[in-house]
DNA sequence: GTAAGGTATGCAACAAGGTAACACATCGGA
DNA sequence: TCCGATGTGTTACCTTGTTGCATACCTTAC
């Protein structure tokens, strides 16, 4: 049978042997609900509704995930940072931001390929490639 | 003969019919002096020296060149914009930031293409690769 | 030269995203 | 049950960027 999201983010948590908290389990579950990445805000925002979690706290959890792998942090083109589920969420695409909502979405479909050529002494980790334009609900008509 | 950056900055601001301010030619002087995209505090802090500007007119001015044409806005990694001058920086090329002193340097050399394939009703305006890693001057040894 | 209008600048205050410090709560093992 | 480590909440703070408003400055017309 399938797990609900609940019982994913428990036992993803669980599997680390960390502590299963409840701002680990209830962030983790919203990423794993979310169909995008979400900032910090909208993060807040979801889980207020079952007992807010501190904003600190959130900004904690949210680093911790990153931390342990089972989150990625995206950066957004209005400089708040996107969080989404690693499971949701596989490293190496682009992504795209609404320039009308500040909505972001996974392109899961583009798998860019870069040749590189760095300057001699400057040592490579990591390449965004985001993209920006209007989404479906924005678009006119 | 060639023209002192600083007779560069007003005649391009000149040839705007544009009025030339002290803000406007020492701001975008900076710029064309730079050899890298700056941030609002670092042309702050490089203005500093022959008397300071406001930090809200610095502001209004860098959003002003970006308006004119003679400068470009680039996103960095730790949430703060960066400016070029158009003469420095052509678009289309890929910026690459060091995750050690958080400078940011102009890949030229590398012209990238992408392939897109967008979701439907999706419309694209703009891309933007960046890079991560540490730079020379921040390399051990 | 002077008045009038638009444009630039400086100042103060504010907003949002994010972080640091500290005290308290809670968990888990000896 | 005690104790240390870890997690949480509160407050205060920093940084980046913006808004509102008053003043200073140019430019043009008279």
């Amino acid at each position: 049978m399938t797990l609900s999201t609940r019982e994913r983010a428990k036992t993803a948590i669980a599997e680390l042997n960390e502590r299963v908290t409840d701002a680990r389990w209830r962030t983790l579950e919203a990423l794993f609900v979310a169909e995008r990445p979400l900032s910090h805000a909208e993060i807040e925002a979801g889980l207020a509704a079952g007992g807010a979690i501190d904003r600190v706290t959130l900004y904690r959890v949210l680093d911790w995930l990153v931390g342990r792998g089972l989150a990625h942090k995206i950066e957004g083109h209005d400089q708040a940072w996107r969080f989404s589920a690693v499971g949701n969420d596989t490293h190496g695409h682009a992504h795209f931001q609404c320039t009308q909502c500040n909505k972001m979405y996974c392109l899961t479909a583009i798998q860019p390929t870069l040749v590189l050529a760095l300057p001699p002494r400057f040592h490579f980790e990591e390449a965004d490639i985001s993209l920006r334009g209007t989404c479906a609900d924005c678009q006119p008509r």
